[in-house]
DNA sequence: GCCAACGTTGGC
DNA sequence: GCCAACGTTGGC
């Protein structure tokens, strides 16, 4: 099993969306580094901090959980869809999405505090113009997370 | 294949 | 809302 972390502005899709929905596609990723992880190593059970960014309280702010892995991201067909790609040919997607489970809120790890924490200091997201939204999370940086939060 | 122009991301 | 940093596009 492994770790992730996915962005998400919380105006669009927020983990309260999430806990509503209680399993939801992550659909809209556009990005070619991203889609590979999405599409190629995601896998079911995988765990997934979800982080709020382009907001007041930019940081982790809960966990998710894989429960389907890889298929086509539907909405890069749909002319109505904010995600339509008029390239992307259906008989070979360009854009792929997994199916996500809430699991549960955390307090928030702001990003302010993982930037001031050495144990933090080789994720993409912490460094400086990373504009990586879906991105893999080692063990020892998820339980460093995790206690940060302060809830055990 | 280079790279300037352009559009987007995302913290502040 | 600003704007630096980044990814993508497209002419050559």
């Amino acid at each position: 099993m492994a770790y992730w972390l996915f962005k998400t502005e919380p105006d669009t899709f927020s983990i309260d969306t999430l806990k509503q929905m209680k399993v939801s596609p992550w659909e809209g990723v556009r990005n070619y580094q991203a889609r590979n992880m999405l599409r190629d190593e995601v896998k079911l059970g995988d765990q997934i901090f979800i982080y709020h960014s382009s907001c007041k309280d930019v940081g982790v702010v809960g966990i998710a959980t894989v429960t389907k892995a890889s298929y086509p991201d539907h909405f890069q067909f749909d002319p109505e869809s904010p995600y339509f790609d008029p390239k992307s040919d259906p008989n070979n997607p360009r854009w792929f999405m997994v199916d996500i489970e809430y699991q549960r809120h955390l307090r928030l790890v702001s990003l302010k505090r993982m930037k001031a924490n050495p144990a933090l200091a080789d994720m993409p997201l912490v460094k400086k113009g990373s504009r990586l939204s879906v991105m893999p999370v080692t063990e020892a940086q998820w339980q460093e997370i995790l206690t940060m939060t302060g809830q055990f």
